[in-house]
RNA sequence: GCUGAUGUAGCUCAGCCGGUUAGAGUGCCUGCCUCACAUGCAGGAAGUCGGGGGUUCGAGUCCCUCCAUCAGCACCA
């Protein structure tokens, strides 16, 4: 039926093949299907600002795991792929790209033109990280792949503007945002990153009016003094008490500006006295708003100084800054300059400083739908996985202020409202109006401002989904199950997909946040543009296979904590694959026409073993998915598959195979094939590509492994199981004495038993696993005692080695003596935790019963060993 | 400043509803090209589980405290 599988496992040569495949036979197209109970994710949609990173890999790769394991448990499973328009951070791309290829910066472009420009970005770069996804092995359902800015997704957006307006919940008004003087719009409070700046305090003297006093104020921003609009004070403050009310004159202004009281004003910091200047500043806006004060807004859309600024007019913030310190200092206002560092506020996209301004722009009022977000949380509806993450959720919400969602940038969903160049009436509405809802008039104009990227974020789960029709698809899979994403956008996205999906369908859209952490280098550091330490994931899985990325990028870290990407953590995750390509040759070598089904087949000792091995893997990584503990389940499947099944479990079936018992070969074959067909299944969702390719080279396999039922236990007998872990033990203490004593594995020995008569048994009924496992190829039950001979204490029975010509007395004396020394110290141990009253009271009887046996047993041992250190040394004499 | 995380073998990390001799991978050392695999096999060495205190019969595991590293949030006139 098929070609022979290569020697060496080539990822390179399958993975693009099985993925085509699936495509083919619609391998991840999900459907409403009322017979099956629907499990969703969908995908946070990669920005199209480039192409995908580490982060998204491990992201993409743990919601793979969940839906393909989900998939195969029997469920509807749905992975809903798209990407995001990214307004901000795309538009500051496109319009760099343009002024590099054609010298033209915003200015000089018509929206319309840009708008082209736009979609010629998101085609090309929306196609990559497609490509890239499929590379990565993501089972999405293609068909239903949406973009932010899709007609459907749209209409969801102009849905819920027009809906939050008509319910009050969207408002319009002039109040101090941030500005980005550089991207030349508004960001909201979460876009804004604070970093630690040096910068200086400048102590300014302010001349009282009417008086000689004078006023010592400390900045750190002195340019902003041209808006100053008052002084503030602590009303408690005996050193000012008496200048509240009074007058000072604003230096190299002239301006009067009154000295005021409030409660704000920290007397430990600076002077104690505040200048107030409510236009760029948030904590003086508050003051301002408190007094009444004047607003003079100083500044222009680029962050220079407006014609408030008198002479000053026309430089940039940091040129006024300069040139107002020099004259403070000229005109002897300026007391001293300090170093001093404080945090600045960086505009996320740029990394420039943002500028407070006062700004007329769409807010949402947040404090009823942050309720609504916090109370589906408390009451269980949705859970972070690890919970810790709650309090990033609920720490932000407890200090959330009003969302601006308007942004002064072409590319993203403009806002659907329109403004009456008659009267003051704004129409807002689905579809655009012919006349002025208040007025009548024809004259209006849209507002030329596009939405906040997250406001259409915040409904993705919905609008991607056909919001606000009542689709059925929206009916069947909404809500969804689980969310995935890092915890940096707990509250950029997390919190605001809640809201509104608890506003508009009165439903949280999932139950589960998982959060991942961060893929950070080998040197532990952020993945960032500076330091220029991201790989991108196609390099890597060119190299190494997608199965290996995705193997190392979830094994070995707990959830919700950092992972470091390492090339040698990737080779591992390859070498593992290279074991499992090797163990399926190894089976497939062995085929044969006709098997018998396993519950007809006469299971051996290995056998149950095996199976058993086998029902405790599949249920150990069973439940680790269920809890979310990816990284658990993929470290089990692989203990299982290469310490269980391969070192011991193909070693002892060479005995069968390689012997002359036709039948027993085939029934030895049957439980081979049976155990290995579970373990793809179990690590299919981990490694979905070297997994189904040799799903394909197993006999009569008609379905995809991707579309297979997840595996059952089997349940065998267990009987024999004992005395199968005792016969494993031996093993390794040969091993362990063969090394020690340098005997080369084509040197083969014999074993003589001595102990209770049921080991015995069994150990003779198996001596052929001693021949496979550990060289010794005579196992007979002690007759006579040899001379010189090595001897191996468990409990129960005794191995009796004859080395004569191989064994080294002095070399065995040493081996003795190390037992010995640490079983003396075993025996201290136990000793003392029986003779402690308190334990012996205390703890449970079960737990004293089982230190008492074992007391016993490493009391004889620690006896028999003795003597035969007394013998090995004669022997030496 | 507040909150959270992390600190366990040379390195990367598991473990922690308290209870055998603290695990894995990798690296290192030794011996093997044993008829699936040298991307491999077998064996071995290697850790006062960040410091200190407490609770307990018993503490990497729970509590307190300190130190170090990282992250988020707030504020800094």
């Amino acid at each position: 039926m098929k070609k022979e599988m290569e020697k060496t496992y080539k990822p390179q040569e399958f993975e693009s093949r099985i993925y085509s495949m699936w495509l083919e036979k619609h391998a991840f197209d999900a459907e409403v299907n009322p017979e099956k109970t629907p499990y969703t994710i969908v995908l946070p949609p990669p920005n199209i600002t480039g192409s995908l990173h580490e982060g998204h890999a491990l992201n993409h790769t743990m919601q793979d795991i969940l839906i393909r394991s989900k998939r195969m448990q029997g469920y509807e499973a749905l992975w809903l792929p798209g990407t995001d328009h990214a307004s901000i951070a795309t538009e500051v791309k496109i319009l760099d790209k343009i002024f590099q290829e054609e010298g033209r910066t915003k200015d000089d472009l018509t929206r319309e033109e840009f708008l082209e420009k736009a979609w010629e970005w998101k085609e090309t770069y929306g196609d990559h990280i497609f490509y890239q996804m499929q590379k990565l092995g993501n089972s999405c359902d293609w068909r239903r792949m949406r973009f932010t800015m899709d007609d459907v997704c749209n209409r969801a957006v102009t849905e819920s503007f027009v809906r939050y307006y008509e319910e009050g919940y969207i408002y319009r008004g002039e109040r101090l945002i941030n500005w980005c003087p550089v991207c030349g719009t508004a960001i909201s409070d979460a876009e804004v990153d604070h970093e630690e700046k040096q910068g200086n305090f400048y102590t300014i003297r302010y001349p009282m009016k009417d008086s000689d006093d004078v006023l010592r104020i400390a900045t750190t921003r002195p340019e902003t003094m041209l808006g100053d609009t008052a002084i503030a004070v602590h009303p408690e403050d005996s050193r000012y008490t008496h200048l509240i009310g009074k007058f000072a004159i604003l230096p190299l202004v002239g301006r009067e500006i009154p000295i005021i009281a409030d409660s704000y004003v920290d007397r430990e910091l600076g002077t104690g006295a505040l200048k107030v200047t409510p236009a760029h500043d948030p904590n003086d806006y508050e003051i301002g708003m408190r007094h009444d004060l004047p607003i003079i807004n100083i500044f222009d859309e680029r962050a220079q100084i407006n014609e408030e600024g008198g002479v000053y007019q026309g430089l940039d913030r940091y040129e006024a800054r300069k040139k107002i310190v020099e004259d403070l200092k000229t005109q002897g206002f300026l007391e001293e300059i300090k170093q001093h560092d404080h945090n600045v506020g960086h505009c996320y996209r740029c990394h420039r400083e943002i500028e407070p301004r006062i700004s007329l722009q769409w807010f949402v009022a947040m404090d009823e739908l942050a309720k609504k977000a916090k109370e589906s949380v408390e009451k269980g509806e949705m859970k972070f996985a690890p919970e810790r993450f709650v309090k990033i959720y609920n720490n932000w919400l407890d200090n959330i202020r009003d969302w601006n969602i308007s942004r002064q940038l072409w590319w993203g969903h403009r806002i659907p409202a329109w403004y009456c160049e008659e009267c003051d009436h704004i129409t807002v509405a689905r579809e655009e109006p012919l006349k002025c809802a208040g007025c009548g008039s024809e004259k209006i104009t849209r507002d030329p401002d596009v939405l906040d990227t997250w406001f259409s974020s915040a409904l993705w789960p919905l609008s991607t989904m056909g919001w606000p029709e009542e689709t059925e698809t929206l009916k069947y899979f909404y809500p969804t199950d689980v969310l995935a994403t890092g915890y940096d956008i707990i509250f950029f996205w997390v919190v605001r997909m809640m809201f509104s999906g608890l506003h508009f369908l009165e439903e949280r859209p999932f139950h589960t946040t998982l959060i991942n952490g961060l893929v950070r280098d080998a040197q532990g550091r952020k993945i960032s543009k500076s330091l220029n330490n991201g790989t991108d994931p196609i390099e890597v899985i060119d190299e190494y296979g997608a199965d290996a990325l995705r193997f190392m990028l979830v094994s070995g870290t707990a959830l919700g904590n950092d992972t470091r990407f390492s090339i040698d953590r990737v080779e591992s995750a390859r070498n593992f694959a290279n074991k499992l390509w090797n163990a399926s040759r190894f089976v497939l070598g062995y085929m044969k026409e006709e098997l018998p089904p396993l519950g007809e087949v006469e299971l051996d000792l290995s056998d149950r073993w095996i199976l058993h091995r086998s029902d405790r893997a599949i249920e150990e990584v069973t439940d680790f998915l269920d809890k979310y503990e990816l990284g658990m389940a993929a470290d089990r499947i692989q203990e299982f598959l290469w310490n269980e099944y391969c070192d011991w479990y193909i070693e002892m079936s060479k005995v069968t195979l390689t012997g002359d018992d036709e039948e027993a070969g085939k029934g030895k074959l049957r439980v081979l094939l049976s155990v290995l067909e579970d373990a793809l299944k179990l690590l299919h969702p981990f490694m979905p590509f070297i997994t189904e390719e040799i799903w394909g080279y197993l006999p009569k396999r008609e379905e995809l492994l991707v579309r297979s039922p997840w595996p059952a236990l089997r349940e065998a007998s267990q009987e024999g199981l004992a005395e199968m872990n005792k016969l494993m033990e031996a093993v390794g203490k040969i091993r362990n004495l063969r090394a020690e004593m340098k005997i080369p594995h084509h040197k083969k020995g014999r074993i003589l038993l001595e102990g209770e008569d049921s080991l015995i048994e069994v150990f003779l009924e198996n001596k052929e696993y001693f021949r496979v496992l550990s060289s010794m190829d005579q196992v007979d039950r002690l007759q006579e005692m040899p001379d010189d001979t090595s001897v191996i204490l468990l409990d129960g029975i005794r191995l009796i080695l004859p080395l004569s010509d191989l064994i080294d007395y002095e070399k065995e004396k040493a081996r003795l003596e190390k037992e010995i020394e640490r079983l003396i110290s075993e025996v201290k141990r136990t000793e003392g935790k029986l003779a402690n009253q308190g334990f012996v009271t205390k703890a449970p009887a079960e737990l004293v019963r089982k230190e008492e046996e074992k007391l016993s047993g490493l009391q004889e041992r620690l006896e028999q060993n003795s003597q035969l250190l007394a013998e090995v040394k004669k022997k030496i004499r």
